[in-house]
DNA sequence: ACTCTGTCTCAAGACGCG
DNA sequence: TTGAGACAGAGT
DNA sequence: CGCGTCC
């Protein structure tokens, strides 16, 4: 695991190995496939051979663990008894939601079998392993063996309790991740300032970004992570009412600076000045340049960046998305990473939550975790007043869909917003605009060495 | 007594030095 | 903006 | 670790 002098010498190798099993991620059927064409092989051998049925044993003993942890969610003993105070849960479209990992995930799975069916296959050709024993025996074991272990592994799955995957940067070494750029960048405005302004150059321009974005992805690569940037295009027609909103917040916030500033009262200025950070074209652009600097590629997606990441995920594309925003689970990414950047700097462990885990935990499809995600709030359209977390979930269970919902609650009680637009909404999480997979070419490169530093150090004050 | 919701507040990035 | 944590108030 | 600095 971390025997680090070891790991840069298989470093290469590695990447190598990662390469083509990204490159193979995709096609789960044809995988498998191979897999079974691997055991039907190894079959044929023992059976007409008659011999070496240890291997054949310890193969079987071996799948069926592998299989078991397969089934089995994934529970830390540190999330063990937070059944109450599920301390980290986001509030928005998670906090009853217990996230469902496998404890091996199907990829994993696979990978892992396969391996053991081609060393299997390997060693069925050491004639010393061919240890005479009575097979019936083994047989009678095996499925001994079977029964007892098949009982736990149920009891488990029946209360699905939470499961989110954490680990360390080093687990992600050579997967793809999309990323949010406008999030990140508009992170960077916001928290990198001094004496409430944002680093800048001599001719005044803003760098903060800049500075986040390549010692993020620096470290990124350094790990092994191949990070594609994915930038906001035009917000949908729905959101217009929030961005509205933002704006509207935003002026009164500009508003409330300038008195800050001639009062003289710096920390209420700084205070508003990080209200009122907006990403801009030329933040994009400046963070585009640099990244194709770096070798790294960008995806300029239509709409939404979270809902082009998603589909990026879907697409088999990148392994998953890296954010801090549930929203991308509602867009249908399978595999969503959390505090991806800065679990080495800070103790905070790297979170993985899988969609299907979790509607799989939840009890229900990804059309009614749409809905759950409407009821609870989204960007897109109101919520109704006074369902929450569980209601919404309760409800959702009971009733499906949010059509019926609607038929079948107390309106008195729970007052439905006029002109409710949750079906717009709905759509915009079934079928956002994308870009089709062949539309984006995602291509790491060599970073332009000569070309980072001159543009860092001579256009933009960096030393 | 308990559960659930809504509201408030706060912080926000990455580095290296001591 | 976002999430997280703490808390108060309403509902059961 | 906490805190000052990055530009």
């Amino acid at each position: 695991m971390d025997q680090d002098k070891n790991v840069s010498s298989f470093t290469r190798l590695d990447i190598l190995i990662q390469y083509y099993l990204d490159r193979v991620t995709p096609y789960v059927v044809a995988r498998w496939l191979t897999n079974l064409c691997l055991l039907i092989v190894f079959v044929v051998r023992i059976i007409s051979i008659h011999g070496f049925y240890i291997i054949a044993y310890c193969l079987g003993i071996f799948l069926l663990n592998q299989f078991l942890l397969f089934l089995t969610p994934k529970q830390d003993p540190s999330f063990a008894d937070d059944d109450d105070h599920a301390p980290s849960l986001p509030t928005r479209s998670n906090e009853e939601f217990r996230p469902f990992m496998r404890r091996l995930p199907e990829f994993k799975f696979w990978y892992i079998t396969f391996k053991a069916f081609a060393i299997s296959l390997i060693l069925t050709f050491i004639p010393i392993l061919n240890i005479p024993v009575m097979w019936p025996v083994l047989v009678i074991y095996f499925i001994v063996l079977f029964v007892l272990t098949m009982r736990q592994p149920k009891l488990i799955a029946d209360q699905a309790p939470a499961a989110i995957k954490e680990g360390e940067m080093a687990n992600y070494f050579g997967r793809k991740i999309a990323i949010d750029a406008s999030m990140s960048i508009y992170q960077f405005l916001i928290a990198v300032r001094q004496n409430g302004e944002n680093l800048t150059n001599d001719s005044g321009e803003t760098t903060s970004h800049l500075m986040g974005m390549f010692y993020r992805t620096i470290r990124m690569i350094e790990n092994g992570i191949k990070p594609v940037y994915v930038f906001d295009g035009k917000p949908p027609q729905l959101k217009s009412k929030e961005l509205e909103k933002r704006l509207e917040r935003r002026t009164e916030a500009e508003a409330e600076k300038t008195k800050a500033a001639d009062a003289g009262d710096g920390e209420a200025f700084d205070k508003f000045a990080r209200r009122t950070v907006k990403v801009t074209r030329e933040h994009n652009d400046d963070c585009k340049r640099l990244l194709t600097l770096m070798g790294v590629p960008y995806v300029d997606a239509p709409t939404e960046a979270e809902a082009q990441c998603a589909a990026l995920v879907k697409q088999g594309k990148v392994y998953g998305v890296g954010t801090e925003d549930m929203d991308a689970l509602t867009f249908g990414a399978d595999v969503l990473v959390r505090h991806l950047t800065f679990s080495e700097t800070r103790k905070m462990p790297i979170r993985e939550y899988s969609l299907t885990k979790a509607l799989q935990g939840l009890g229900i499809n990804f059309e009614e975790f749409t809905d759950l995600c409407i009821l609870l709030g989204c960007d897109y359209c109101d919520s109704i007043k006074g369902i929450g977390q569980k209601r919404a979930l309760d409800l959702i269970k009971q009733h499906r869909n949010i059509e019926t919902i609607l038929k079948n609650i107390d309106k008195k009680k729970y007052a439905v917003p006029d002109d409710w637009a949750y079906e717009q909404a709905r759509q915009l999480f079934k079928v956002p605009e994308i870009l089709p997979a062949d539309a984006t070419d995602l291509k790491w490169t060599e970073p332009d060495e000569d070309g980072l530093v001159s543009y860092m150090v001579k256009e933009k004050g960096f030393s």
